[in-house]
DNA sequence: CGTCCACGTCTAC
DNA sequence: TAGACCTGGACGG
């Protein structure tokens, strides 16, 4: 999915693109098999946030003080446009109608992005090593005993219950960056012997929400930055790195010097 | 034309 | 631990 930078990139592009904005309804795209998503409110205003890879869009009541949380998932390849109402994306599964003839969409060409209206963060994935960096550290150093941290760091980092927010490209570089760690390390021995490795889950998102998010082909950057795509990837797609598929069937990115025969 | 591949979960043998 | 869920771009014949 998009991970950690583009899902705080989105929240900011949500929070931008409907300053001002009043919202009157959201309707789901027939063809998504998700769950209808119905406001109680006349009129509603909306933020977002996000932690992880998890977006909470907030529904605020302009005539009380309710508000509604909608809990949204990106999948591969969701984010959000302003278009002209009417002129929607094709792959707009999720529009929020505003009374300015503008409607936000949320576009999700493989629509493997999921909502649930009412809820908040979920309890199964960890705090955000950005945002909540102390209970990150904290979550893990609490659970490090478990047979979870056996595994090689190269997976249990994609692990969401410690490890929310990043995915595939970022544990290619965030591991490509300490370059005395073999990634296939159990992980508990990675983050007892390398402390720099929790550091680094917070500081490459970071860097990577700095240059405008990931900018990889499935993902448009809402706000069309210009990035230097190459001062961040340096491992990640890399056809000079060697790659395997990991147990969890997705391609791992590293250093060829870690070469396993 | 066809096959493979993609930033992620999910659930069913 | 396979698949299922999806579309579309890249690339091969």
């Amino acid at each position: 999915m998009p991970e950690l930078a583009e899902l705080k990139l989105t929240a900011q592009y949500v929070n931008e693109s409907t300053n001002g904005l009043s919202f009157t309804n959201i309707k789901k795209n027939p063809v998504h098999k998700g769950l209808d998503v119905e406001v109680p409110f006349s009129s509603f205003t909306i933020g977002a946030r996000s932690r992880g890879k998890e977006l909470v869009v907030y529904l605020y009541d302009t005539n009380s003080p309710k508000v509604i949380p909608l809990r949204m998932t990106m999948g591969m390849a969701g984010h959000f446009q302003l278009t002209n109402t009417g002129q929607e994306n094709k792959h707009a599964h999720l529009n929020f109608y505003s009374s300015d003839e503008v409607t936000l969409s949320f576009v999700d060409v493989r629509r493997f992005g999921k909502w649930k209206i009412g809820h908040e963060w979920s309890d199964n994935r960890g705090p955000d090593p950005t945002t909540e960096y102390d209970d990150f550290v904290e979550n893990i150093n609490n659970n490090i005993h478990k047979k979870a941290f056996e595994k090689p760091i190269m997976e249990v980092l994609m692990n969401q219950q410690y490890f929310n927010g990043i995915g595939n490209y970022l544990r290619a570089e965030i591991l490509y960056r300490i370059p005395d760690l073999n990634p296939f390390m159990d992980a508990r021995s990675a983050i007892e012997n390398y402390p720099d490795l929790l550091y680094y889950c917070k500081a490459m998102p970071e860097y990577a929400f700095q240059l405008g998010g990931g900018k990889i082909k499935d993902w448009k950057n809402p706000f069309e930055e210009v990035s230097s795509r190459s001062s961040f990837f340096k491992c990640y797609n890399n056809s000079s790195m060697c790659n395997i598929m990991d147990r969890n069937n997705r391609r791992f990115w590293y250093d060829p010097k870690w070469e396993t025969n």
